[in-house]
RNA sequence: GCGCCUGUAGCUCAAUUGGAUAGAGCGUCGGUCUACGGAACCGAAGGUUAGGGGUUCGAAUCCUCUCAGGCGUACCA
């Protein structure tokens, strides 16, 4: 009975929520009633709280009082909590019954799938993430990391909810820039002026960082030297045309760049591949019918030379109608026009159900405005379903001085370098705290910490809100950062080592538990805990906020530490450690999950 | 000018979108304990949620007006 239990796991939210709404139509007759079960504000109030009848009664006009009472008279869940309680104007508290806990927790330990007994989604969509996306021919920069990270979370989140993904790098590998480029590295870069260029730097070293070198050089020709950019232009022509050794040459730029993007990918613990690069390129051929089908929808005109939509409620200085351009005055495209092909690319020929953009707030209009003109043109639909289109957005990554992350020269800061810096700073800590490792070890727990150090206290800013950079705070001890949650785990891995080197056999004593004893309140605040750990995962998913993730995941340590204080476990009476183990297991498998799963951030055995 | 966003404890940030007495972490102060990893635990102080007005059973959250900052606003992405 118990094996198969988690299949049927519903948070025990979606089940009050599912109950009381039904409790409230049938006290009303109204159908379509909204509970609002949401976690408790303060522990008094019990596990969860109602806060729909207030709503309801207004509505009714009656007493909400009153209103509760008759929707807790039809209300049956005995099973989950204690006797619901009236409060306040209207809530309705719900506390959870320590046997409910405790068959939850067992249902997670008998779910042999890792998946920690949360249910996949019963209809499972196909879903675009549209993130990273850096610009070809220069090395990433601090400015793409946010972009990276939480992408990649999303993608790993919904993969997990049982969603099928479509990771799309949509990177910036077309325009003007590569004709002059091309032309540089064609007429002026020759094997003649290496030593000039690169300070004698032999070409087989060519690496990324040079690149960038050429094209600085390349701009300041293109800028001072007419001819050199006219010869530029006609290089982007050839492209365009798909001239061979034109042609060849862009796609070793991009390679080079797309090589060292998949190193900083591979750091990061990013699920990108080389196989979801999906560039501006790529639309390239689908740009004219991107234009001529808006002409023929008659939302296309022309205005100052350009070809504009105007959609409905965007206005420019002026207070005119802001136009949404799809081809300049001189006949190239511009970013809206690929967008637009990309969104009719994705519906119909990827057909999903959803797509997500990961891009910063700045682009905001543009992204309201692209949503506009493609449901104004039908593109957002297929089979008379709308394709959702989201904007995530998120803040600026700011230095100590308040202002955007710059190097001290007022250079962006590379992301390997900030990357290096981190690794650096988390070994002098481990060398610090835990000499005696073997060097490999320790260097290992560098890369997990400082790598996860500065992803997790990316992830556990409100992503809308700009965060101040310091390595400093993510790489600390004490608070709710990648450090702490790894020792929180690395702590549990050692206790179970030291049991096994007792002689317990912790698999064998778990294996078939089929009771618990939550009888000391730190167990069973912990075993609530570990048990809404699918409601933490559905919110971060929902509203695509990973840090709901990484407070829970911040909370479950701390809940952890707490019984950790008070209760042996080792040396808990015969009765007792089951239980405790369990509750050791569980949390090191839910912080493992969340972090190296979910965020993919690395967990260490030891540190 | 217009639009969007932000303003929360000394500092860094939450607050699941209209719910109850606004929460954490650092820092500060005080306590516990010869420790299954003390990188711990428990507690205290600290707030007119930038400010005024409004909406209602109820507002950090919605509306309105000020103030301060950021971003965007026709041919970059």
């Amino acid at each position: 009975m118990i094996i198969d239990y988690w299949r049927l796991m519903k948070t025990a939210l979606d089940i009050l929520d599912e109950r009381i709404c039904a409790a409230m139509a049938s006290a009303t007759g109204q159908d379509d009633c909204s509970a609002i079960v949401r976690p408790t504000a303060d522990p008094k109030f019990g596990d969860y709280q109602a806060n729909g009848i207030m709503g309801l009664a207004k509505q009714f006009k009656t007493n909400p009082r009153q209103l509760a009472e008759q929707v807790v008279a039809q209300l049956d869940v005995g099973d989950l909590c204690e006797a619901p309680e009236i409060a306040g104007p209207g809530f309705i508290n719900l506390r959870l019954k320590p046997d409910y806990v405790a068959s939850q927790l067992l249902g997670i330990n008998a779910d042999e799938t890792e998946r920690l007994g949360i249910a996949q989604e019963s209809e499972p969509q196909t879903v675009v993430v549209d993130f990273s996306s850096p610009n070809v021919a220069k090395q990433m920069h601090v400015g793409h990391l946010r972009s990276t990270i939480i992408g990649d979370a999303i993608c790993r989140i919904e993969e997990f909810l049982g969603h099928q993904v479509i990771r799309q790098n949509h990177i910036g590998d077309w325009g003007t820039q590569f004709g002059m480029l091309i032309n540089y590295m064609f007429h002026v870069h020759t094997a003649s002026r290496m030593e000039e260029v690169f300070e004698a730097k032999p070409q087989d070293a060519f690496v990324l960082e040079d690149m960038e070198h050429l094209y600085r050089r390349a701009k300041q020709e293109f800028d001072s030297d007419p001819e050199f950019a006219e010869r530029s232009r006609r290089y982007v022509v050839d492209l365009q045309k798909g001239v061979q050794n034109v042609v060849r040459q862009w796609r070793e730029i991009v390679d080079l760049s797309m090589d060292e993007c998949q190193e900083v990918y591979n750091r990061l613990g990013v699920t990108l591949k080389k196989e979801h690069v999906c560039g501006e390129s790529f639309y390239n051929n689908k740009l004219p019918a991107v234009v001529s089908d808006l002409e023929a929808l008659a939302l296309a005109e022309e205005s100052d030379g350009a070809m504009c939509v105007f959609p409905e409620g965007f206005k420019n200085k002026e207070g005119q109608p802001l136009p949404f351009i799809i081809r300049k005055s001189d006949g190239a495209y511009l970013y809206a026009t690929t967008d637009l092909a990309a969104v009719r690319y994705r519906v119909n020929e990827l057909k999903v159900d959803r797509i997500v953009y990961v891009t910063d707030a700045r682009q905001a209009l543009h992204f309201q405005m692209l949503f506009k003109v493609g449901d104004m043109a039908g593109w957002n639909r297929r089979d008379g379903r709308t394709v959702e289109l989201a904007h995530v957005t998120f803040g600026s990554v700011l230095g100590e001085n308040g202002k955007p992350l710059k190097t001290r020269s007022g250079e962006n800061v590379k992301l390997k370098e900030l990357l290096d810096e981190a690794v650096e700073r988390a070994k002098s800590v481990v060398e610090e705290k835990n000499p005696d490792l073997p060097a490999e070890r320790k260097a290992e727990i560098a890369r997990a910490v400082g790598i996860g150090a500065v992803k997790y206290a990316d992830y556990s800013n409100n992503r809308e809100s700009d965060y101040v950079f310091s390595f400093n705070k993510m790489l600390a001890m004490d608070g709710n950062t990648a450090p702490y949650m790894q020792y929180a785990y690395a702590r549990i891995r050692s206790i179970e080592r030291k049991a096994e080197s007792k002689g317990v056999n912790i698999a064998q004593e778990l294996h078939g538990i089929d009771s618990l004893d939550l009888s000391e309140p730190s167990e069973l605040e912990l075993g609530k805990h570990l048990a809404r750990y699918g409601e933490a995962i559905e919110s971060a998913a929902t509203d695509y906020r990973p840090n709901y993730l990484t407070s829970y995941l911040f909370e479950l340590a701390q809940k952890f530490s707490a019984f950790y204080t008070n209760c042996p476990v080792l040396d808990a009476p015969p009765e007792k450690r089951p239980t405790r183990l369990l509750l050791c297991d569980l949390t090191a498998r839910t912080i493992r999950h969340g972090l190296s799963e979910l965020l993919g951030i690395a967990v260490v055995e030891q540190m």
